[in-house]
DNA sequence: ATTATCTATAGATCTATAGATAATGC
DNA sequence: ATTATCTATAGATCTATAGATAATGC
């Protein structure tokens, strides 16, 4: 019964403040509107989050149950290309309509993976870097490179080209993280067909 | 000398400000600690910077000039691996001791990128565009993507190589830049020695 | 009775701006 | 005289925390 109270303000507040940072921006909104909003003191923001960026983060994680689930949902003897295109597809369905929000994000994010709290779970990290494994047992990859930092240039890779998209939006997410992939996968494979 | 005495604040302020973003942190500093450092009032920060960020964006353009000047300083024949090269050491010469900056920077340099005020010189960018398009017509790079935005995909890649850095600096810059640069090339040759 | 959730609020810090000072232009 | 640089400070907003309330455990 507590429990179930504190989430539903929780959620209540997590909204709001989604709402409020794309009205306002992240920088410049005030915690005062999102907590009127969510119809609780400026207090309750602060106990359930202890800054605006944990919010973001909490975005951060959400997207990341999407990507996981299209990972895991291929036969395990998926082709690496198809794996890394439903990547794309659910990476880009997710943050497609979050152009405001995605620099906020990736600057939460950033500040999240160079604290301390970095080892925490990165669902989407360790499954990918499973297809990875896999993809170079059956020669699908150059050996020059362990798998595991293969993977994390992938990821790492995909990160920069949203950022890339945020500065130049015309191209549509789609086309450039496809882009993106499609040139990492010719590196990655090292001449291999 | 109205003018000399603005630079010299300004460049009191700049340095104060980074000394105390390396001690507290960007987000937990406060202004005051870096007024009373620079020896001026907390309105001076504030009349030279509108924010925290602007000081990471300046110490972003500071650091764009060696790399710039490391690209032009090259022949106009030199092989684009050479090229690249030798954009990676400066990256890595003036970055390598900014670890605790280098998340903040990175998040300034987004919203930056991210706002109207993106139109601004980029001189590495135009630098390195052109020299991407003379490889192109050497024939040194794969004809499927345009050398213009093979060249932001490389620019790209090698901030995503720093933010993987900074999250595991073990490695060490360089390395880190030199690895992903080799996966890159390999990648935009398609197949092509 | 104890604890978790949330409110109310004091004190800290920031942002915006009115005004002081000294250099510049005429 | 006018303008650019900087200071002083009022008002806004945030952060930290003491205390109220209501659910929980015994």
């Amino acid at each position: 019964m507590r429990d179930k109270q504190r989430e539903e303000t929780r959620r209540r507040v997590y909204r709001s403040a989604l709402e409020i940072f794309r009205r306002d921006g992240v920088s410049g909104c005030r915690i005062d509107d999102i907590a009127q909003k969510a119809e609780v003191s400026r207090g309750a923001f602060y106990f359930h989050f202890a800054t605006k960026d944990d919010v973001l983060i909490e975005l951060l994680r959400e997207g990341e149950a999407p990507v996981e689930e299209a990972i895991t949902a291929l036969p395990e003897d998926t082709k690496l290309e198809k794996v890394l295109e439903a990547v794309d597809e659910a990476l880009a369905k997710f943050w497609e309509n979050e152009l405001t929000l995605w620099p906020d994000v990736t600057a939460g994010a950033l500040r999240l993976y160079a604290s301390a709290d970095a080892r925490e779970v990165q669902p989407v990290r360790a499954a990918l870097g499973r297809r990875f494994k896999m993809a170079a047992e059956r020669g699908e990859l150059s050996p020059v490179l362990p798998p595991d930092t293969l993977s994390d240039f992938f990821l790492a890779n995909s990160l920069a080209a949203m950022l890339a998209w945020c500065a130049n939006p015309a191209l549509g997410l789609p086309v450039v993280l496809g882009g993106v992939s499609h040139l990492f996968l010719e590196g990655a494979r090292g001449g291999k067909s």
